[in-house]
DNA sequence: ATAGAATTTGGTTGATCGTTCAAGTAAGAT
DNA sequence: ATCTTACTTGAACGATCAACCAAATTCTAT
């Protein structure tokens, strides 16, 4: 993060983006945001109308570092898709890990922090999950022909989502991996009991 | 909330659920809570040590309104046991819908929101959902019977909270129920696939 | 009736909030 | 060489923040 190494606009984004994750939107001041970025007040202002513009913005970036980020490192040594889908699950387990337990989905956060009322936030913060979704869908359609017939991939892929965000969350009060450890585990057991269910391909 | 009818501590704590609720604890200002409680910041500091403390008074009022106003509304003619909680999962589902797809867990929001240094409160919210988990597990613990012996029926009633956290989550961002019921449908499906495994009771 | 505790009043504290501004520097175009 | 645009500087703004206080009032027990 040094001052010469990056412009402003992406130090002050880079700033946000660890703040808002770490302590919120609200819980983060413009004072601590301007000292993490080594940025003055009125440089801000010249790349930013105002702090919830800056929240777009940090939410457009996240757009763009879900595959590099999320997704290509959990695919990388992994081919088969089921283990593709779970391999993701365990990049937030590392994660939860790595932070004692204390981590929380900065997007998941988000979409329950910022007011209802912000409209192109939470645009923004649903075509990210959306993101992630399609990530595993592609998954999924990957593993079709060993899937029932009438199986929702869209469906699917949002549950997957579903039991990650809810399984981070218990694990950030629980401290402890162990609620998200169990909702996988479960989700295991559901795509087992699908593929063996024998009604898959056109039966 | 007339000023009469219920003390000044019941009056604090009833405006904080709300608002922690709606806006946040960081959201939430004590201006705004001291006119919507209709009590002066001296009286406040008199019954509570400070912001937080009233936090914890949230917290530990939570724990004995969740059997009145989610587990005993649902269960009210709902026998069967699985149906009892699809109950609970429905009455969330109407939350949504009754705050125009804008209703988020207030303990899911507090365990994204809550400093991680905040222990006290963190152990409050995980009691809170560990409440909610034995709620669920008394369900299925009347239906081990017809469950596959090996079953988890602790891991499996986290998995119930997991999904419903995260399908509210993803229900608010998308302003819309369909990724929440799309989560409770796949939910059913698990249930029925292990209903149906064959590997019931002793085999 | 009265002492003492419990509660309420509402103004006040100093700090911090997000934002604005006028003045200044740096760099490329003409 | 001069004009223009882009960007930086950091002090200052009014508003609001959580918290505190001494004084006034109401309740409780004797």
């Amino acid at each position: 993060m040094s001052k010469s190494s990056s412009s402003t606009r992406d130090r002050l984004i880079e700033a946000a983006r660890f703040l808002f994750w770490e302590r919120g939107f609200a819980g983060t001041s413009m004072s601590e945001l301007l000292a993490r970025a080594d940025v003055n007040s009125g440089s801000f202002y010249h790349f930013f109308d105002s702090k919830e513009g800056l929240l777009r913005a940090v939410l457009e970036g996240y757009l763009h570092l879900l595959r590099p980020m999320v997704v290509d490192p959990a695919f990388a040594n992994v081919r088969q898709p089921l283990e593709r889908v779970f391999a993701i699950l365990v990049g937030y387990r590392e994660r939860i890990l790595a932070t004692g337990c204390q981590y929380g989905c900065p997007l998941g956060r988000l979409a329950l922090e910022i007011d209802p009322e912000n409209a192109p936030a939470h645009e923004l913060i649903a075509r990210n999950f959306q993101g992630w979704i399609e990530a595993v869908r592609e998954c999924l359609e990957a593993m079709k022909p060993s899937l029932p017939t009438k199986t929702d991939l869209d469906a699917l892929a949002t549950y997957v989502l579903v039991v990650m965000e809810g399984g981070v969350m218990l694990s950030r009060s629980y401290r402890s991996v162990e609620p998200f450890d169990r909702a996988v585990a479960q989700l295991r057991e559901h795509f087992r009991l699908l593929l063996h269910s024998g009604q898959r391909n056109q039966s």
